[in-house]
RNA sequence: GCUCGAGUGGUGGAAUUGGUAGACACGUUGGACUUAAAAUCCAAUGGCCAUUAUGGCCGUGCGGGUUCAAGUCCCGCCUCGAGUACCA
């Protein structure tokens, strides 16, 4: 009987289908294991090889703990929100429901294909209402909460209301705007309602506030930092630029160190961590105020506030530098520095983000004609603008200490500003000094002589004294804009009153994205919900009604941004715990029973973005005692990508003729990418194909320079990429070879985190291995299923028991690579010795099972089993079968292996001295010299020096 | 620039705490079976030198070092990849 890999995989899927084989039980007396896979966003062009590769790994992992005895949650679901739905509406007036419906009918299709243990009970779309009810409803949750410091969490909104009420604002310790106004609870009490949900919002988890964000034209609609990649859009490459706004935020920066602590918490791969502790960005050091001198400009004195890492260097200080949009610099340009300034600004606000990126050498700035006041030593000091000062971080001013750092000497030596040197012993006459470790400070007062630490601990007591600063911790995190002009996406659950945001009480929801003609924004620049006709709030009737009924008593405007793509990424592992659930986003016992994520697979790019939004997410949810873990995922394992190898023509310059690889020689030729659907394993062009695709009508007349009868192409690694016509399918690989071969072979690729170029050809090692593996099964007459009762040998069960030892610990350590070269040795020997015991084959179809799910389930049930092989507990591994009697020495000279030499196992150091010592060989490799020395590691060498 | 990761045959890759470098595959070559092909099986396959079998020398990006012994540890470089970028 053949291998048909078709049958059996069909048949298989079908019954894990009609069973339900994976769903996971919630209420279980297994121990639980949770293993998830980032989910998708079903795009149009479905998936190719490398999308499953992380899959796979999950999915064998997934299949080993059911093997083991745990009640495994995995899940799969879509990240059904997002842009390229919408660009396709926006083209074709498609509803992007309906596209989106029909590719993640398609994924799905793909992704059956293969054989994945997915609980398909528990799907979620972020797109779906029943979904997005509960991204509304956290929502909700972050507006009726502030941050209190004290307790270092988030409390209700109604806890901060009674502080005001009891004490006013001023002794409240909340992460909250950088300006509130101050006030006591007297006048809290006498403010009006709008403006007291006004100082409100100023504390809100999420909140309204008029912004300066990333304003993509092309995309018409804001980004946050982490969509934006070189100055450009991550998604089509348009430029950016900066604009203010009035839109929703996320106070992330309240969490900031909270993210930043916890990252010790969780094992994940270090580069992620590290680029989340980078995008995080603590520096501590202190914040300083400066006043201007009242001796110039206007007269006034106003204080100009700094964050610096290095107040020990606070002497060192020769002038100031704002950024050219910070709001004091109308204030205090003379004069007769005001059209120069003014000149300044308005060349820097032409110039983009990208050029300002590009162009970081040069050196540009303006006097403002104004001076501050040295807090210590009283010198005034000249205050400058310049572009190398963001306004987005820190304050958007910096005291500069030339000596002291680079960006601040390559200015002044640029504009002839003074360097004053306060380090003790270091020449600064050819660059700045930055090393803290080395610093003696001098020149200084009261500083003078004190190394970098004692210095910075002193300058802070003697600010403080003054009033003039303290030691600060600054955070590079901001809070994230939680706005976009999009339609594809999760409505906000709010209405407004008077220009301030109501929420809709929780039990209307979900508040349905309403239908609009156009998705584009409106003709008077409002998103497309600005579109919707009826788009509007009835408090009475507590429904969504016409826009013609708004009489803002009753009917009020609903919101017209919508959330953006993470908000609905950002706790549906979570909700996959109880998908079902109407009343709550899931229940206390659900969660309390699969508490947290086991084991998370998934894509590096997504450290900065999903990563650390779902991070933030779960804090809040913990702090609001919704969920009993600060972390959501133990494990998180970053598959690397797989490249395409793409395949060129090569037409020779100026004719229409295309020479084979080998035979360019030195003609000048133009490399064409060619799809590689029309490449055989052998390199070798399908002449009648290419000439016959449509892509490739020019060359229908073209002559070919052939080698050896046939068309060889060249070949080269680059992303898997339509463009590139590199694309490999995973269906048209398991229809040739099957799912099990493909799970295989992606896995024998190489390591899991590593980035590998796919090539197709490879694939019949594996699938060779699965026929061998068969026919072990299959030894009777004409291939007919025979396996036979007989006892196992010593060398059988010696074979069996390394494979389980090593398969168990390649899994555990995510070695699947690893683990199918073990089977094609487990299989390669058991072949070798002939066997066919149903003791050896039956834990073999276990040990396989995870990695090649639809052979295994078939022996399995040809081994007479009636139910499936997913649960069959994993072979036990029994170290005695193992034991040898004796071993084969390598004998080095020098560290050099000469010869090998069989020894028991069980003698002594000395007795196999003396046994190597004895071998005639031995004699032959010292030729009559007398060893100086002679090493002897019981069971592993012999090494003979002299 | 900074941070992180990686360099091993023609190719993908293996090598547990330093202990037989190149497992397992792909590819290539030769052979068996066959009228033929496919499929399958067997053998060889890091480089160089030598040969009558036996052998010898070199070899894990480069240069040093530690060690009886280094792909693995240390120091200094080179190259490639990823992230980040005037962060005060």
């Amino acid at each position: 009987m053949t291998y048909d890999f078709r049958k059996i995989e069909e048949k298989w899927q079908k019954y894990w289908a009609e069973n339900q084989t994976f769903n996971a039980e919630n209420d279980s007396q297994k121990e639980k294991f949770y293993v998830l896979d980032m989910f998708p966003y079903p795009s149009g062009a479905g998936l190719h090889v490398g999308h499953p590769l992380g899959y796979i790994a999950s999915d064998i992992y997934a299949r080993y703990k059911r093997h083991k005895g745990f009640n495994v949650l995995h899940p799969m679901g879509y990240d059904s929100f997002g842009l390229p739905a919408e660009q396709y509406a926006i083209q074709t007036g498609q509803h992007p429901a309906i596209t989106t419906e029909a590719n993640i009918k398609r994924y799905r299709e793909q992704l059956d294909k293969i054989g994945f243990s997915f609980d398909w009970s528990r799907e979620v779309r972020t797109s779906d209402p029943g979904y997005y009810k509960w991204t509304q409803w956290i929502f909700i949750q972050l507006f009726n909460s502030w941050y209190n410091k004290d307790a270092d969490r988030a409390e209700d909104i109604t806890s901060l209301i009674s502080l005001f009420e009891n004490e006013g604002n001023g002794t409240v310790n909340a992460v909250c705007d950088e300006e509130v106004e101050l006030f006591t609870a007297d006048e809290w009490k006498a403010f009006s309602p709008k403006k007291q949900q006004q100082l409100l919002l100023q504390y809100r988890l999420t909140y309204l506030a008029e912004t300066e964000v990333n304003w993509c034209p092309a995309l018409g609609t804001v980004l946050a930092n982490d969509e934006i990649v070189n100055g450009v859009s991550e998604r089509g490459g348009h430029p950016v630029v900066r604009k203010k706004m009035t839109q929703w935020s996320m106070r992330i920066s309240a969490y900031s160190q909270r993210l930043l602590d916890d990252l010790s918490m969780v094992d994940w791969p270090q580069p992620l961590k590290d680029s989340q502790t980078n995008w995080i960005g603590r520096s501590e050091g202190a914040s300083v105020t400066f006043y201007t001198s009242s001796l110039n400009g206007t007269g006034e004195a106003f204080p100009i506030e700094v964050f610096t890492t290095r107040p020990d260097t606070i002497f060192g200080v020769s002038f100031m530098v704002l950024a050219p949009e910070h709001e004091l610099v109308s204030k205090i340009t003379t004069p007769e520095q005001k059209a120069e300034v003014e000149a300044y600004i308005e060349a820097t606000a032409k110039r983009s983000e990208r050029d300002r990126l590009a162009d970081v050498k040069t050196i540009t700035g303006a006097f403002t004609g104004a001076h501050a006041i040295h807090p210590f030593s009283k010198e005034p000091i000249p205050i400058w603008i310049g572009d190398y000062v963001l306004a987005g971080y820190g304050t958007g001013a910096v005291m500069s200490v030339p000596c002291g750092d680079q960006r601040d000497y390559d200015f002044a030596k640029h504009f002839n500003i003074p360097i004053p040197n306060i380090f003790e012993g270091v020449d600064i006459s050819e660059e700045a000094f930055a090393d803290k470790e080395k610093t003696v400070i001098t020149n200084s007062d009261f500083l003078n002589g004190l190394p970098y630490k004692k210095a910075v601990k002193r300058v802070i007591f003697e600010l403080e004294k003054l009033g003039q600063g303290k030691g600060k911790i600054n955070y590079r995190l901001r809070d994230a804009v939680f706005s976009r002009q999009r339609y594809w996406g999760e409505p906000f659950p709010v209405y407004y009153v008077d220009g301030m945001p109501q929420m809709i009480a929780a039990e209307h929801l979900p508040i349905v994205l309403p239908e609009v003609e156009k998705y584009l924004p409106t003709e008077t620049g409002e998103p497309p919900l600005g579109n919707a006709t009826v788009w509007a709030w009835d408090v009475q009737k507590a429904e969504v009604v016409p826009n013609s009924a708004i009489d803002n008593k009753n009917v009020f405007p609903l919101e017209l941004n919508t959330m953006p793509g993470w908000a609905g990424s950002s706790y549906y592992f979570n909700r996959y715990m109880d998908p079902k659930n109407t009343e709550e986003v899931f229940s206390q016992e659900a969660i309390n029973y699969w508490q947290d994520v086991d084991l998370y697979i998934g894509g590096s790019e997504h450290a900065t973005g999903h990563l650390l939004y779902s991070r933030f997410w779960q804090k809040f949810l913990f702090d609001k005692g919704l969920v009993p873990k600060p972390e959501f995922a133990k494990k998180l394992i970053n598959q690397g990508m797989i490249t395409g190898t793409s395949a060129f023509v090569y037409r020779i310059e100026g004719e229409n003729t295309l020479v084979s690889k080998n035979l360019i020689g030195d003609k000048s030729v133009q490399p064409l990418h060619v799809d590689v659907a029309l490449v055989n394993p052998s390199d070798e062009l399908d002449l009648d194909g290419f000439k016959e695709n449509p892509l490739y009508a020019d060359f229908k007349d073209a002559q070919f320079i052939l080698e050896d009868g046939g068309y060889v192409v060249g070949r080269e690694v680059e992303k898997m990429s339509k463009s590139k016509y590199n694309v490999v399918s995973p269906d048209s690989i398991c229809e040739e070879y099957g799912a099990d071969s493909l799970r295989l072979y992606e896995m024998f690729l190489g390591p899991l985190e590593q980035s590998k170029p796919w090539n197709t050809a490879g694939i019949s090692g594996v699938h060779s291995f699965l026929k061998k593996m068969w026919r072990l099964y299959h030894n009777g007459p004409d291939g007919v299923f025979a396996v036979s009762g007989t006892v196992p040998t010593a060398d059988n069960l010696k074979t069996l028991h390394k494979t389980i030892k090593k398969v168990a610990e390649d899994i555990e350590n995510f070695s699947f690579n690893t683990s199918v070269a073990t089977f094609m040795i487990c299989v390669n020997e058991l072949a070798a010795q002939k066997c066919n015991s149903r003791e050896v084959l039956e834990p073999l179809a276990i040990l396989v099972s995870p990695y090649a799910p639809h052979i295994a389930e078939e022996l399995w049930a040809k081994l007479g089993h009636r139910t499936s092989i997913s649960t069959a507990p994993f072979p036990k591994f029994e170290a005695k079968y193992l034991i040898e009697s004796s071993k084969e020495y390598p004998i080095s000279f020098n560290g050099k292996m000469r010869f090998k030499m069989e020894l028991p196992v069980d003698i002594t150091k000395e007795e196999i001295e003396a046994a190597v010592m004895a071998h005639a060989k031995t004699q032959e490799q010292l030729q009559g010299r007398t060893p100086k020395k002679v090493i002897v590691v019981p069971g592993k060498i012999v090494n003979i020096v002299g």
